[in-house]
DNA sequence: AATATTTATGAGTTTTTGCTCACTTTTATT
DNA sequence: AATAAAAGTGAGCAAAAACTCATAAATATT
């Protein structure tokens, strides 16, 4: 488990089925994942679940780091398009409506993958000066989004603050209302509170 | 890493150096977790870490999991400790104090060991019918320290509805202020715009 | 069709890691 | 002081895990 001296280059997949197979062992690690299993995170067990050799597996990942390192990557983008594709749906809705879409969007990111946040930020070291992480991310859309309402908002209030609060507050509760609902507290209701006290926030 | 097929009895300590040899090894966990080395937490390198011989790990802990198990009942205490030192001080106070007084020690708990969460999320199996976990502990502190203030807040609102949002807003922010501020977000103000928005929330 | 390149394989090597146990040292008891 | 019990040690074992490499199959290029 300790990381290797040096990490050598491997090629990168030029035919569809390379493209494919690359795919098909990210998807193995969701599934793992997905079963709750993280001790079934090893390198010959990914292989095995995503029928292919393990030799395969090291075509295209200079070692088990970089197999949650592009998993990241493809975490990132599938944030992005579902973060973005709300905020082009909701531009120019109200403010009820686009707080509505992000976390209605935010759980969606959940539930199909429940735990893959806590294993990215355990796995995943933080990126020194390099590219943004989930939360910049997260904080970067967002804060594009409020930014079409500033007017409904209260003045002299410090945007980037602002964003800060409620990304949290959509990130955690979207997070929460898949993971640790309490027994009699719907998914439904669980959303619509989140709505609830964003707007709460926003207008106070 | 796989479970071992059982997990033999150890014998507690009865001596005062054995409770210190205890405390030490549990320690030296937090240690490496603060330095955010996951790839560190092996059981040699934790007894290196604290100082002692890998044997005497094996005295008090019969596999590794043990350790982390040992290390979510200090934190549980801990957090009850720290919740319960906040509610004591707060039962008679405002609403407001209230809740600052809560976001204060939540941000103290995730200030001491900023990782520690995202460990035990991950390395601890959650327990099937046995003690309550983390969040469900937080939930039955808040919700009692709520339930002092049911008068102030709107009527025809689910409590438990109520304390799950108001939760995962303190616990996300707490963490988030420690973690996660992005640069120009004093910790000062992150905590103050936390008490805005659970206000803002409950008395929406 | 012949050749070159990319992709896939998996048995086997090497490293890591969880853990044991025979033994020593320290503390408690008589 | 003698004896017993508890605590501590660390070399080393067995299992597991990361990773390699010689080889084969599939695809692309000529």
């Amino acid at each position: 488990m300790k990381a290797r001296p040096s990490a050598p280059e491997r090629r990168s997949p030029t035919q569809q089925r390379a493209r494919q197979t690359v795919e098909t062992i990210l998807d193995a690690v969701l599934r793992i994942l997905r079963r709750g299993d993280l001790n079934a995170l090893t390198t010959n067990h990914i292989a095995e679940a995503a029928g292919v050799s393990i030799g395969s597996v090291y075509q295209y990942f200079p070692d088990k780091q970089a197999i949650f390192a592009a998993l990241h990557q493809r975490h990132l983008a599938e944030v992005d398009r579902v973060i973005g594709s709300a905020l082009a749906q909701h531009g120019s809705s109200s403010l009820q409506a686009l707080i509505a879409a992000l976390v209605e969007a935010m759980i969606d990111v959940h539930t199909a993958d429940p735990n893959l946040y806590e294993l990215l930020s355990t796995q995943i070291p933080p990126r020194p000066g390099g590219s943004r992480d989930f939360s910049q991310r997260l904080h970067g859309a967002f804060r594009l989004a409020l930014a079409a309402h500033v007017r409904e908002l209260p003045p002299e209030r410090d945007l980037d603050l602002t964003v800060f609060v409620m990304t949290h507050i959509v990130d955690s509760l979207g997070h929460g209302a898949v993971l640790r609902r309490p027994a009699g507290v719907s998914l439904a209701a669980a959303r619509e509170e989140t709505v609830r006290a964003v707007l709460a926030y926003l207008r106070s």
